[in-house]
Parts: C-alpha cells; sequence; structure tokens
DNA sequence: GATACACCCTTACGCAGCGTCAATGTCAAT
DNA sequence: ATTGACATTGACGCTGCGTAAGGGTGTATC
C-alpha cells in the first residue's frame, strides 16, 4: 500500500503540511518522490510515524523524537525517565496554579477590592510562594518545615516600610560586599560590617538567629548555582567571600 | 524610587529583554524615557509589573493580562474561570500522559522489544484512547459504557490483517459515499450499498449489530462537526446523504 | 479533448514570548 | 581619560505547524 500526503494524513490523523514539515526537518523521509515530486510514503513510514505520534502524544519534542528512534544507542528509558519528571513538575506547577486562581477567583467574588496595601501583602504572598518554589526543599530540608513557616508568617507580617527598609538593606548588601571584596579580606572592617548586614538582613526574614544557621545559609550560597549567581553579582567569587566574612563573624560572636 | 530596565527586572525577576518586550507590545510603559532614552519606571509600574507577573504565572497570555489590566469592564472572574478550566484539562492530559510513560517504562525496563506486531497493538490500544478522548463522553453517553469497552476489547482483540480490511472498508466507504453522493439518491442502489458498507465496517468494532444504534450514529455523524468534517471529505452533505441512506436501510432491513 | 475538481508542489509569512547577538551610546568611578 | 557596567534600537532564532499564494498533476466526466 503507498500513500501521498493527504492519504498518509488521514490514516494517522495528521495534516499533509505536517508531513511535509517532518520531511523538511529529516523525521520522516518519503519512500521515494515520484516523478512529478509527489511524495510517496510505504508501510515502514506508516509505522515509523505511528511512532513519532506516540511520543509526540507524550509532549516529547520532535528532534527528541528523532533521537529516540533513530539512535539505538540514545538510552531511551532515561530520556523517557527524564521527561516523565518534566511533566511531573508540570503538573504540580498547574496544581499550584490552580490552587492560587481558587484563592483570586474567591477574593473577587468576596468583592475584595485590591487597594495598594492588599496588594503589597499578595506580592508579599508571591514572594513566598516564589521563594518555597526555588528554594522551599533545600531550606526545608536543612532547617526543617517549622523555621520556614515561622519566616514565611514574619514575612506576611511586614509593614510595606519595613519590607523597603529590608530590601534597601539587601541592595546596601550587595554594594558593601562588592568593595568589600576588593580588599580580598574576609577579617577585614568592611567584610566584618557585610557580614552584621547579613545577619541584619536575614533577621527581617528569620524569627530567630543563630550563628550556625547563618554560616549554613552562607554555604548555601556557595554551594547552590542560583544564590551564587546572584550574589556573584557583587563580583567574582563574593559567595565564597560572604561565607568566610560570615565563618569569622559568627566564630567571633560565639566568644561572646 | 525609580528604576532602569535592569534595576527593575532584578526587582521582580525578569530580564530587560522582557521590559523591552512589554513596553514594545503596550503592556507595561515606562513612566518616562530619559534625555539619553532610557526608560524609567516608578512606584506605579513595579506595582502594575508584580500584577503582570502574578497573571502571567497563571499561564495567562500577554494580551489577555492586558485586557485584564486595563479594562475595568472586562470580566476578570469570568476569564479566570475559563482559565482555570484550561488549566485543569491540562493538568488531568498530563496525568494521563505520565500514565502512559510509566506504562511504555515499564515495558521498556521489563526488557520488551518492540515486535511488528506489539508495536501494532500499541498503535491499536492509541486508536482506543484517541477515540475515548474525542468521542467517547458523547459515545458513552449514548451507548453506555459497556458497549464502548466492548467495542474496544473488540479492535484488541483484531489481527493486523483484520485491522487492514476494516481500514480498506473505511477508504471504500468513503469512495463509494462520493459516488453515491452524486446520484443525489439516499434510496439508489449505491446509497444503500454504503450503507451496507458501513454496517459491515461497524462490525469490525462493534460486538453486536443493531439498525437503531447503526442509525443513531449515522446522525450524530451528522451532529458532530468533527464527524461531519471527515464524511463532508467524501463531498459537501455526505453526511446528511450517509443518515438519509443508513435511515432507509435500517427500515429496510426491520422489514425482515 | 476540454473542463472540472481534487490533489500535489514550493515558498513564505505568522503565532508567543522572549533569548541572543550586533553595533553603538551613556553613566559612574577610578 | 579610560574602563566597565549599563542603556538603546534592530534583527534573527526558536517550536510546530496553519494558512495563504501561485502554479503543476491526475482522473473522471461531458
Amino acid at each position: 500500500m503507498e500513500y501521498t500526503v493527504m492519504k498518509l494524513g488521514r490514516l494517522a490523523g495528521v495534516s499533509a503540511r505536517t508531513l511535509r514539515y517532518y520531511d523538511e526537518i529529516g523525521l520522516l523521509k518519503p519512500v521515494r518522490v515520484s516523478t512529478s515530486g509527489y511524495r510517496v510514503y510505504g508501510q515502514a513510514e506508516v509505522d515509523r510515524l505511528q511512532q513519532i505520534l506516540f511520543y509526540r502524544e507524550l509532549d516529547v519534542g520532535l528532534d527528541e523524537i528523532g533521537k529516540l528512534l533513530s539512535d539505538p544507542q540514545y538510552d531511551a528509558v532515561e530520556a523517557l525517565k527524564a521527561h516523565r519528571r518534566k511533566l511531573c513538575e508540570n503538573r504540580d506547577r498547574l496544581g499550584r496554579l490552580i490552587g492560587n486562581i481558587d484563592k483570586t477567583i474567591a477574593m473577587k467574588e468576596g468583592g475584595i477590592t485590591m487597594t495598594d496595601a492588599e496588594r503589597f501583602e499578595g506580592f508579599k504572598q508571591n514572594l513566598i510562594d516564589e521563594n518555597e518554589k526555588q528554594y522551599g526543599k533545600e531550606v526545608r530540608e536543612k532547617y526543617g518545615n517549622e523555621r520556614v513557616d515561622k519566616s514565611n508568617e514574619k514575612l506576611k507580617g511586614m509593614s510595606e516600610a519595613q519590607y523597603a527598609a529590608a530590601q534597601q538593606l539587601g541592595d546596601d548588601l550587595i554594594n558593601t560586599l562588592g568593595r568589600a571584596l576588593k580588599s580580598g579580606d574576609p577579617s577585614g572592617k568592611l567584610a566584618q560590617e557585610t557580614a552584621d548586614m547579613h545577619r541584619r538582613w536575614l533577621s527581617y526574614y528569620w524569627d530567630a538567629y543563630s550563628g550556625e544557621a547563618h554560616l549554613g545559609l552562607a554555604q548555601m550560597y556557595v554551594d547552590d548555582e542560583r544564590f551564587r549567581a546572584y550574589y556573584n553579582k557583587a563580583g567574582s567569587g563574593a559567595a565564597v567571600f560572604l561565607r568566610d566574612a560570615v565563618k569569622i563573624y559568627t566564630e567571633k560572636r560565639g566568644e561572646y
């Protein structure tokens, strides 16, 4: 049985355009081309198309499908597992989004208008959610749920002025860190001031301060590439420098 | 407090390019532009950006967000509810996909290679799933779960040759239907032959034939635009013509 | 053999939401 | 005066096709 683009398309439930596109990108080539330029597909192509559509249905990208089907060396199971993880993340994210939408709808239906203050509350909530999403797992593993929840509670209780102050302090921190970094001495005055600023900044978010947790966080800045990237905006090696400064700072404070 | 693109970007966690893009499409304009052409954002813009990002996080399209924020007449709750439905569908779909991936992984890890026959089984299963997804609800409503399940069982039990025959019959059906349509007479010989072919085609998928169900299905071809579109490829009005032919056909058969 | 009609071809723009050069101008600090 | 970090506009690229535009083919019918 031989098929033209349309016939194969109808058979498999895809458009002729799709088949031409697959030809174009080399994913599915016709077995031959007729004298008048018509694409001709055979049974082998039908089979391959079925496989392509199977993976496409699983939201696998076309180039990935190409690799899966062409290269027998390619670890299909590993690829599928990775893909599965992506899908799960996406599904979970959708679940959270739906929850957020529900909250928003409930709010709006309750006739609650968004005053500036409330928008700010929402903003903070978003920040918390963001933090949870990005760092939640690591932080919760390191410090336990209780501390994180308390931190979130504290953030929610912050006034707009307090929040602005914390933000300002965070900005200054980066600035000072940059200057301290240039001195090159983590035990120097500027570096120790930076560490102190970091403690004060932290205190806006944590309910209880401890030198151990402080140092643990600074270490995380070094270990986690996202934190590292953020702090390294103050200069190359800033995250490591800050950790070293905090280490000295916490040791000194421990002497009292 | 005034912000440049980068500062605002860092504050909100988006790139400078994103802000320029939002300016370009008119979603978020800077409060003013400096003499040297720099975009300058103020507090109001920060707030608006927060709202934009809130909706963006919910996977709302940027133009939709624009409407939500600018037009107070716009029914935000209704829009959110519609959006929520979309998200739910997507989440459910992901759940199904994950299930399918799990099956595939299990198969592959079990060392089961995909012989032609097994691929064909998978193909059929996909067809069933497709059918379920597309028509499942209507069909199940009309005929009940039992019949649909039996139909699926029957399809699974079909040999590749049987399947090919059914496909061929389906192709011929369209062809004959097209020719019958040109005669214009649903009670004519060609039309009645078409109806009989349809019955035979159906018998590949249904465990038990009844004139009533046959006619019901033909009616569905008329009512459902997807079926209608499919059969109308045989010619304009083909779905209606087929139903009329089947009506006459089933009435005649009933006389025996 | 002309006509109609369904099908085929290539070429190319459009979509969403930016990422990513490229080429050039500006601001703050040294 | 010179860096280096930032700013600007402009333009192409990415995914996976949909949708014309403009023109050739294949087959059935008059």
